[in-house]
DNA sequence: CCCAACACGTGAATC
DNA sequence: TGATTCACGTGTTGG
């Protein structure tokens, strides 16, 4: 492609003879470019430069390597741009650390006791179903699943998807249910809420000696709160 | 720091007289550089290669600046390699692709029924705790939940964690439940894939009809499995 | 002293 | 053509 060492000859003879005093060669007193005892230093500058362009090539090499993983791993053209690649990549990287950031937020059980039941209206109504999203957190309690259960039976709504977590004492449930139209309105909603705040209440009643597990201490009780935070 | 125009013109003034034929002067026919007549069209390359500096310029500030994002993203120092940013980004971002990949995996109910116990032997059993990680995938029916609730109680098995997911009529169970060494020996596993053994037996022989949900088509009832998958 | 990493200006290619 | 992107060789700086 290009001319390798005849312009760098060419170049450095230039910048070294005539542009600058900072010249390639350092030990020797002479003013005379291609002088006779200057050859060995200009030997020695050549190899030097050429270790620099290799060392050089190895480099960029290794970076655009990276940058077509990058590529292949973001599935996008091998002739994309590099500042779209990175670009991008910001993108996902920032999606990652938010999502891990909501697992820990979302999937862990609150200090305060809480219910919330969110009523899907836009979501597929016309197909006989309504779909709730229920999330509840409370004190822990060893027959709390199984009340839990029975209220939804006895409501005649269908647990499509349960994600509970339990951890020192505290537990967080997070369900999807779906409910006939044909046997459910709107006012649904509020039957379903009220359930789940007598289920919160007699939770916050029982008063369980508990083993101490997880942590080890044996923490007092908490308190009944005075009100359950509905949203 | 360095001559910006002054060095420019001599290095433009070398290739295109001295070097090589693909001068930068492309209309005029004289053969003498430095020229009258070249001097318009000198003007207007090197306000070309003004240009041309001043973009490569702009487009390295912004492949840096992406690579300075990604800097802090990965919590990396701002004077760590620009090779090794975009290896620990390629790490990133194929965790996050596995991550993602498991997700679909691990929480979808499989196609055939199946059933694992692990015995958490490793993880503390001298505080008088042993740990089962459950997880067991079949079809699914209205009292499931509640049987499942029921065998851990017989057991006397606290549930500590719970994942259910069901979807087209298939439902998969991932459970972590804690038992107590002073009530179950190491023969306390076969208990628990017994017990869940019956429960999916159970799950196979009763007939539902179920309206059709999720994908609208009521799908032929799935005949019941040969034997299950125990792991 | 060299080595490694960087920014820079430039030529070439692509659209 | 003009704009944009890339690879290259080089000068420079810090360890």
């Amino acid at each position: 492609m290009q001319p390798e060492v005849s312009d760098h000859i060419f170049y450095s003879f230039l910048t070294g003879g005539f542009c600058d005093s900072s010249s390639t060669t350092t030990t020797t007193s002479s003013f005379y470019p291609f002088a006779i005892e200057d050859t060995i230093s200009q030997d020695k500058s050549l190899a030097a430069l050429r270790n620099h362009k290799e060392a050089e090539r190895k480099r960029r090499e290794r970076i655009n390597s990276h940058l077509n993983k990058l590529r292949s791993l973001l599935s996008c053209n091998s002739k994309t741009d590099k500042a779209t690649v990175l670009a991008k990549v910001v993108q996902r990287v920032k999606e990652l650390k938010q999502q891990t950031l909501e697992i820990s937020n979302e999937t862990l059980p609150s200090e305060t006791d809480e219910i919330s039941v969110l009523n899907f209206e836009d979501c597929s109504k016309d197909d006989g179903r309504i779909i709730f999203k229920v999330s509840f957190c409370c004190e822990d309690r060893p027959d709390l699943l199984q009340d839990l259960v029975k209220i939804l039976k006895s409501l005649q709504m269908e647990t499509v998807y349960a994600d509970i977590t339990t951890i020192g004492g505290r537990t967080r449930n997070d369900l999807v249910v779906v409910a006939d139209t044909e046997k459910h309105g709107v006012e649904s909603v509020k039957f379903l809420q009220n359930a789940l705040k007598s289920l919160l209440e007699r939770s916050s009643q029982s008063v369980v000696m508990r083993r101490g597990g997880g942590g080890g201490e044996m923490t007092k009780r908490r308190r009944a709160p005075d009100h359950i935070i509905m949203v």
